[in-house]
DNA sequence: TAAGATTGAACTATCAATCTTA
DNA sequence: TAAGATTGATAGTTCAATCTTA
């Protein structure tokens, strides 16, 4: 919503009291641009991924995350937490993965209820050869635009507001469900 | 993908060529937490949106962008492009607000082709409803965990993220694109 | 012939309910 | 009784094709 100064509709109830009701156009200017440039730029790398490889951002998503746990396997519910999905959600993502031949599923030693999503040879594969692709794009469109002190600073504010919104994969009371699981590949 | 010392496992083709194909650790966890973080606050956002006033944060977003319009009316590619959605989505979305009646739609007078989206009576009164909690949720995960330096660090550096991206409709002009004319694309 | 908008088909994501195991 | 995962129903999005007008 517009701030204190730039339109005259009537949404201004307040004219800076304790407790701002709007936000100011500097705020409201910069998370404008915050929502524009991050839905752009997803787009972006997602069609540039899709082009080269034929691999959704989303699906090359769960392989990255694969790729960088003990045994390219984890559990879905750890699994749908770093990419910020639901659980059904993870499931539906993980049948085309199953289906395509890039992941596979492995039950649980430890806990029978459990499922593990397992990395495949294919997986590594596929992962291997987008990853340059991806890379080049976000080097391109993110780390190119900004210079260190820049990428350092914006780093540091996105850890501000994931604070802000409280712990997300902070250390859980359950770490002891991490199954071994000899790599069935 | 991780980056060159943290893990072991075989995607490392390159030591530190001329054009490096992965992105380095701390590009990797500046671009994970960027991900994760917009993810979560979106999710956030929306949540409490629709908790206290049944409205989604897509739809508000629609709201927002004709409030700001001259004669709270927009062209429906104008409005597309600045939702960053597909001209079929904002169609789609277009239809659940007339059927709410928060926005109607009206033939564009000097381009027969065109449809105008216009804001309501009731589409007024819905964001100013939904307004205060959507600012102060902004504000509260976004504004309050950054300072003034930090916030007009990370809306430039967005500016040039956006910038890389190439020219949308997104000029640098940003109080000046109110209600002008379709710029003819 | 091209542009603006909409529609049909296909895809993806979520919530609520269900089933299995702890 | 609760937790992990999946399924059914549903909502929202996109591409390709279509219709109207420039």
């Amino acid at each position: 919503v517009a701030g204190n100064a730039q339109k005259a509709h009537p949404l201004e109830p307040l004219e800076g009291g304790p407790a701002r009701v709007w936000l100011s156009d500097v705020e409201q200017e910069a998370w404008r641009i915050m929502v524009s440039a991050y839905a752009r730029l997803v787009g972006r790398l997602d069609a540039e991924l899709q082009a080269a490889h034929a691999i959704s951002l989303r699906d090359y998503e769960v392989l990255v995350h694969l790729s960088e746990a003990d045994g390219a396997a984890l559990r879905m519910a750890e699994l749908a937490d770093r990419l910020v999905v639901s659980p059904s959600g993870l499931t539906r993502r993980l049948d085309g993965l199953v289906r395509d031949g890039l992941v596979k599923r492995q039950a649980c030693l430890s806990d029978r209820r459990g499922t593990l999503a397992v990395l495949s040879a294919a997986g590594w594969a596929a992962l291997e050869e987008a990853a340059p692709t991806h890379a080049a794009s976000v080097r391109r469109y993110v780390f190119d635009a900004l210079d260190r002190q820049e990428l350092w600073q914006l780093t540091s504010s996105l850890r501000s507001v994931s604070a802000a919104l409280g712990g997300t994969t902070q250390p859980e009371v359950h770490a002891s469900e991490r199954g071994h699981e000899p790599s069935g590949e």
